[in-house]
DNA sequence: ATGAAAGCGCTAACAC
DNA sequence: GTGTTAGCGCTTTCAT
């Protein structure tokens, strides 16, 4: 192992040249002769040259790496979210650093600490449910490194960010659950200070009221994870009367709730339907098959990187920040009545 | 943006000391004196100088980079090994830099170049189904870098690798099958070329011998995706006598298999059991739950970046081949009889 | 205890 | 058309 890599500098004495020509050679540089190109090329492929990214990127003082913070990269979404950002990274020649918070807001700062240190040229981040506090991020944007957010942004920064329509994808499901005969729609969010958690409720509470459906708090509750929901969906269908369909945060939630439903005893979906949100593989795999809303999250990976990576080439314009928005689209499946 | 960091330099002119004497200091070396040292690192601390990465690689050569090559990014198991190697990698500052083959040959080839052009310290891969020939890994070993195959081992290559016991994780799950009562045990396998199908299907095989259960061919099929699961699988029940049982080579295919004979009328799991490999989360969102093979992707993840750490560091003696093997445990779920 | 100089691999201004 | 030199930021002999 650690053989040495062969440098511009030994095809140059054994070609008997200077660096500089056997450099402007490899590059194509018009002054070189043909002759010249071809000898180097051909030496240079022969033996494997592959020229030293380190020393280019110390010249340049810049590397061509995009750090990624992410929540977690066993979920679904945010995996379909980095698969996106890995498809628009790599046609410009970009690597990616992925950091993963676990939901914690000290690993979430640790993060940027690395990603900074390992001088990116930008970072991509979503950020943790328990982050309350946003000086990491404005280290980022001091210390002249672009920052788009990504899905959980973060309202106390002013940067580039991507989210979908989360108010028009909740208002949508909700105004289709209750085209379809359900009025008491309970809706299992998460953290309110999560604007994508704020903005499903009032996309739901306002599909209520232009349909002169009162808004109930005892339908509302905070319940993000399989955990909270066998917490909570059996107390909530104690509630009487009982609701007749969930509009959930996630799919993994949806699914929980559809089998406390069904053990209960409630028929889905003719007792009540269950709306999942992301549009996951699981959604094929439960049974019934799941109602969702496809939040399209390759598509979000590509354009965050692509904006992202605008900025870092100068090729984004506008002075002000750049807010993209992706549109939802309800899947309906086997869940919800018709 | 693209402020300029604060250098060794602009620290020593500031102090009016040499670079050296900086670069020292910072570095806590026993002959500079305690009042310089303090000097220095209060004004790097005040100014946040942060060392270039860029400039101590180019010096010592080598970056703190490891690559992992992945068929899918979007994917329950190689997610989890990928949780798994960061972890790892975190603890010791390596970066990771992620490639997804997508099951093609041909961007696997790509991967490989993609990393050795960035000249990564060494590479975690995970080989694509359709990948028939191994040149492209025998350049990684030839190139000098370090090299581990997790799960997907390439035989053609002799080098390191992290698996898991699939022949053990097979045969345990099917001799429970049979312990249960099942005789017409199903495999819907992977390509053969693959050890983890081979080893599998071996593991399947014998545990029906050594039952005195004989084996037939018609109830084998490479069957890895849902596609081929939706065309398969209703052929097989229509195998005269039918299959009482299905052992799949993982848990996508065992949740479409699942509820494919559910509604051919077949109860679950007291006309047939269903058995998947993978122990994702969507073993607790089929209904019955599903019974699986946990292959604990994380800890392989983990066991394949320490491994590489180790030869990058030299710490691992051994000079030939290391083979781990990562113990998987069948978790039993609703979905097969007791 | 501190400084000067060289060098990691590469490129580009400036010779000739 | 090609060579010389300097410099990106850092560390490390070798001086002093």
């Amino acid at each position: 192992m650690d053989k040495r890599q062969i440098t511009l500098k030994d095809i140059a004495k054994e070609l008997k040249l200077s660096p500089s020509t056997v450099s402007r050679a490899l590059r194509n540089h018009p002054a070189i002769s043909k002759e010249t190109k071809e000898l180097v090329r051909d030496y240079a492929v022969k033996h494997k040259y592959k020229p030293n990214t380190l020393a280019l990127q110390l010249r340049t003082n810049r590397n061509n790496t995009i750090g990624v913070i992410v929540p977690e990269i066993v979920h679904y979404f945010f995996s379909t979210v980095i698969a996106g950002i890995q498809d628009e990274a790599e046609k410009e020649n970009y690597n990616l650093i992925i950091c993963q918070s676990n939901e914690n807001y000290g690993r979430e700062v640790k993060s940027v600490e690395t990603l900074l240190d390992a001088r990116v040229r930008g970072i991509l981040a979503s950020q943790s449910k328990s982050t309350e506090e946003f000086s990491h991020f404005q280290d980022i944007i001091d210390n002249g490194t672009h920052l788009v957010f990504f899905d959980r942004i973060c309202t106390g920064i002013n940067t580039d960010k991507v989210v979908i329509d989360d108010y028009a994808g909740a208002y949508n499901a909700v105004d289709y659950l209750i085209r379809s005969g359900c009025t008491r729609i309970a809706f299992l969010g998460s953290n309110p200070h999560l604007p994508i958690a704020n903005n499903r409720r009032m996309g739901y509470e306002d599909a209520l009221r232009n349909h002169n459906i009162s808004v109930d708090k005892a339908l509302i509750q905070v319940c993000d994870t399989i955990e909270l929901a066998r917490e909570i969906v059996p107390v909530m269908l104690k509630i009487a009367p009982a609701p007749d369909a969930f509009f959930c945060i996630n799919d993994e939630v949806a699914s929980y709730c559809l089998q406390i439903c069904k053990s209960a005893g409630y028929k889905i979906p003719q007792d009540i339907s269950v709306c999942g949100f992301t549009n996951s593989y699981i959604t094929e795999m439960t049974d019934p098959t799941l109602t969702s809303v496809d939040q399209h999250g390759f598509e979000m990976g590509k354009a965050a990187a692509r904006l992202l990576i605008n900025r870092i080439k100068g090729i984004e314009k506008k002075t002000g920040i750049v807010s993209k928005v992706i549109k939802t689209k309800l899947v309906v499946r086997n869940s919800t009545r018709n």
